[in-house]
RNA sequence: GGUCGAGUGGUGGAAUCGGUAGACACAAUGGACUUAAAAUCCAUCGCCCCUAAACAGGCGUGAGGGUUCAAGUCCCUCCUCGACCA
């Protein structure tokens, strides 16, 4: 017998395909048409197209997103709503190595296979869109924007300490080391000092860290920022060094206890060690900063290690009162933070304080205050000075101020910002990335390429690792392309360097405005449309980086008035990760769910007696735990994947994944398919009533409830879990009511339809109705329909709930009062006692009496 | 170690300008329909106590204290977990 039930599998595909041929989401790039309505642009980051293909975290992504641009559409926005692919970087170029094909092939063959599987979800981008930052039209203006920055003097060349992973042969970034190992092959990593590009963001912390108040970003990921940027007010201070005509500077946050410094010490990197060192102390000295060069820096600062350091036999002058102090080396002073030297404060200072104490250094107290002895422990709060001649009696704030005019007056120091922040590494020596557009002299002056040589193509290469001699795979590259003739008849090596994987993304969400403008990057009266982004959503791992680097570019591309934004992103949301049981021994290995027994709480190995742990981790390939969307859509179709996982929990929540829950979603589904369709004979179900008065007043109120929340939850974002519980009970309500008009069906089918596009599609279809629901405009509630006749007023005894009662909605507070103490069984518990209060809480309807 | 966030039934989660705790859903249990199963529908579903059953009552939002007529929500102390940073 064919049956006449929910099918998403035949639905889905379907209006999929009519969505495509009839170009149901193309946005016009035309100004004058997209002048006439107002604009809202929604983006999802972009996925770093990896071979492991789509996974559930994408979709906690695009699907809210997708809800959001529909829901925006629907009330009459033109919503710009994209996709396209960060196709360059490291994984990439080995997957290319392993299988000996180029990287252009790989990158092609992941991204249409993520680009399959985006389209089974039914988003509604329009994909005349799409961006592939590993395309020449693409990068060749990633190259452009990057000769704006070379002009401006944002990019130098530095001798700078990186991460080199020699078997790699490339740089790698702080996060790709760990434990001084490559954290995918485990290959060792060292310090080495090497000539890289980097880009002044430093030039901008001050301008990053102000803009963050014109954002609608939550205050956590404000604080992240800020905190990265690290802004800090002191002095910097210069302490010339006892019978050498030589001085270094250290920077502090605290002038205020200069008194109180009893040594300074130098980073091991510090040029000026090998300088001032006394000849007794060369060797140990020497063999301290070979030992510390191969230290990470978390390893070098950890609070919980023990501090270490030797003396260098020479001698300082405290500026402040011309004493001696010993200068020692020691790794828990950064050569990459302020200066690379500091003046040490035992008294005021933990780590110094710990140094001190080991070194058997004196300690002394300039600040008065602290609870213990200061040889016991060093007190870091405010209090008065002590100790410190001129300063003694101010209050710290007071001292540091004082300190600071004292020292500029003497010429011994001055006011100074430090910013945590440090200037970008903004090279790699690898293949799959975008080659600089500069080229080397043979005096080694560097000289950009002009715009008419955009785009500097990657050459074609023998093999995607470095030459022999440690230079860059692209210098393996052909002559004929290392070789470039500048506009002035000289000829030119060209860099060989790549940029970071970070570089196309910085900007893609201006490409996406006018992606196939082959004179600019983008057409300015476009920008001004679109921009700002008003909602970007994205993983709380790019709360920092890339939404720093975004931003930084984003304000250089300003001061060149290429855009009329002062910051990209106006709102900004972290989608939750999604959350899996995973099984793991006492070893640490990790066994997929197929291979264990469940008994209870307890889990062990199939046939077998090892014992697992249970635990709820982030979904990922290497802890054994995903579930492949294309699975969940196979089995339930695509609308119930999306309903499934906003009905989880808030979109920015972390929320465990559970097969059975989507089942609730897929039964919704049905019982709002029944509401139309008679499963017995495919027909409109017979409960359809076309005139309008045909429900009763119950469920046209509760329809009119419904309009209303889905309406603020959707607008939130965040709710969209209770915007789907509320249509639950609209259609719950529904199925009870023994006749229903089309009128109030179509109404919650258009507040259905941006979650759950296609089966609102079909029966929008089926009802009678031509065209797409999604190009229908959203509908509205009426207040006045939400005042119900009779109010339930709680009645409260002591706080504690006793009776509701029933009256009129006009009742006034006394009447309220009135009913509720004469009622009778709230004067069981008044009975005998005294009235002392009574509390009318009228927009709660609630009457609280104290006795 | 620091900063921020979060702890609510068997489970995911609702409810926070202080005002009816547990919406909606999952799981579970009982029932209807069915030759049977699936699907569907109905009922129960925080804990305790009373009862033949019910009504009624007591307790309850990580622990302890506080403010208030009223606290999941505000304040203090502590515990646990998570994120980020060091």
């Amino acid at each position: 017998m064919e049956t006449h039930s929910y099918a998403p599998e035949k639905i889905e595909p379907y209006w999929q395909s009519e969505w495509k041929e009839k170009e149901a989401f193309k946005i016009p790039n035309d100004i004058e048409t997209l002048s006439q309505k107002p604009k809202y642009y929604v983006l999802g980051m972009f996925p770093y197209t990896s071979g492991a293909g789509l996974h559930m975290g994408h979709t906690k992504n695009y699907v809210p997103t997708d809800v959001l641009a529909n829901f925006k559409r629907m009330q009459g926005y033109n919503v710009m709503h994209p996709m396209g692919w960060d196709a360059f970087g490291l994984p990439t170029e080995r997957t290319a190595v392993r299988e000996n094909e180029h990287p252009a092939h790989i990158t092609k063959r992941n991204t249409e296979t993520f680009q399959q599987q985006i389209q089974r979800i039914g988003l509604s981008y329009d994909w005349s869109r799409k961006i592939d930052t590993s395309l020449p039209e693409y990068y060749r203006w990633t190259q452009w924007i990057f000769l704006k920055l070379y002009e401006k003097d944002l990019a130098y060349l530095a001798e700078v300490p990186v991460n080199w992973c020699p078997a790699l042969g490339t740089v790698l970034s702080n996060e790709e080391v760990k434990d001084g190992k490559y954290v995918e092959t485990g290959d060792p990593v060292e310090k080495r000092l090497m000539h890289q590009w980097m880009l002044k963001i430093t030039a901008y912390a001050e301008r990053l860290l102000d803009d963050l108040d014109l954002l609608d970003w939550p205050d956590g990921l404000k604080e992240m920022q800020k905190h990265w940027i690290g802004k800090s007010d002191g002095a910097e201070i210069t302490f010339n060094i006892k019978d050498r005509n030589d001085s270094f500077t250290v920077f502090t946050t605290r002038p205020d206890t200069l008194f109180g410094a009893t040594y300074c010490v130098l980073a091991p990197e510090h040029p000026l060690v090998s300088q001032i060192t006394h000849p007794d102390a060369v060797s140990s000295v020497y063999d301290y900063v070979q030992e510390a060069s191969n230290k990470s820096d978390l390893q070098r600062t950890d609070l919980a290690t023990d501090k270490t350091g030797v003396f260098t036999g020479a001698y300082a002058i405290n500026p402040c009162n011309d004493e001696p102090i010993p200068i020692w080396v020691a790794d828990y002073v950064l050569m990459t933070y302020g200066t690379g030297a500091i003046m040490a404060v035992p008294g005021h200072d933990e780590r110094d304080h710990e140094f001190a104490t080991t070194f058997d250094i004196p300690i002394i107290e300039v600040i008065s205050g602290g609870e213990k002895p200061i040889e016991e422990q060093p007190f870091e709060g405010d209090g008065i000075c002590v100790n410190s001649d001129f300063l003694n009696g101010l209050r710290v704030d007071e001292a540091k101020e004082k300190m600071i005019s004292w020292l500029e007056s003497e010429n011994r120091g001055e006011r100074q910002v430090q910013y945590r922040l440090r200037d970008w590494l903004f090279s790699r020596q690898r293949y799959w990335g975008e080659p600089f557009p500069l080229a080397h002299l043979e005096d080694g002056t560097i000289v950009p390429l002009p715009d008419s040589h955009l785009p500097i193509e990657l050459p074609p290469i023998d093999a995607y690792k470095p030459t022999e001699d440690g230079k860059p795979p692209l210098a393996r590259a052909d002559e004929s392309w290392l070789k470039v003739i500048l506009p002035d008849g000289q000829t030119a090596t060209r860099e060989t360097n790549i940029m970071p994987q970070w570089a196309g993304s910085c900007w893609y969400y201006l490409r996406f405005l006018d992606a196939h403008n082959t004179e600019a990057p983008y057409d300015t009266d476009l920008e001004q449309y679109w921009m700002p982004v008003d909602l970007y959503m994205g993983g709380a791992e790019h709360a920092v980086l890339h939404l720093l680097y975004a931003r930084f570019w984003h304000k250089v591309l300003y001061d060149s008035g290429m855009v009329s934004t002062k910051e990209p992103f106006q709102g900004l949301l972290n989608q939750g990760t999604i959350l899996a049981e995973s099984f793991q021994d006492d070893a640490g290995k990790y066994y997929y769910p197929h291979e264990v027994e469940r008994n209870g709480n307890e889990a062990v190995v199939k046939s077998s007696e090892t014992s697992l742990n249970v635990q709820l981790e982030k979904m990922s390939k290497s802890r054994f735990n995903v579930i492949n969307p294309n699975d969940v859509i196979d089995k339930y179709g695509a609308d119930a994947l999306r309903l499934y996982l906003l009905f989880i929990g808030p979109v920015t929540a972390s929320t465990p994944w559970q097969d059975a829950g989507v089942e609730g979603v897929y039964r919704f589904l049905h019982r709002t398919w029944r509401l139309v369709v008679d499963e017995q004979n495919g027909e409109l179900s017979k409960k359809l009533a076309d005139d309008v008065g045909s429900d009763d007043s119950e469920l046209w109120r509760e329809l009119h409830k419904t309009i209303k929340q889905v309406t603020e939850d959707t607008e939130s974002v965040d709710k969209m879990n209770t915007a789907i519980s509320q249509m639950m009970i609209f259609v719950n309500a529904a199925t009870q009511v023994k006749s229903l008009s089309t009128e109030t069906v179509k109404i919650f089918l258009r507040l259905l339809a941006p979650y759950a596009p296609h089966i609102t599609q079909e029966l929008w279809h089926r009802i009678g109705e031509t065209g797409f629901i999604a190009h229908t405009t959203w509908p509205e509630y009426d207040e006045s329909i939400l005042e119900t006749a009779t109010v339930t007023i709680v009645v409260q005894v002591n706080g504690k709930l006793r009776n509701r009662l029933q009256l009129s909605a006009d009742a006034t507070d006394e009447e309220k009062e009135a009913a509720a103490l004469a009622d009778e069984k709230v004067q069981r518990f008044t009975e005998g006692k005294t009235i002392r209060k009574v509390i009318v809480v009228s927009k709660n309807n609630l009457v609280n009496i104290v006795v």
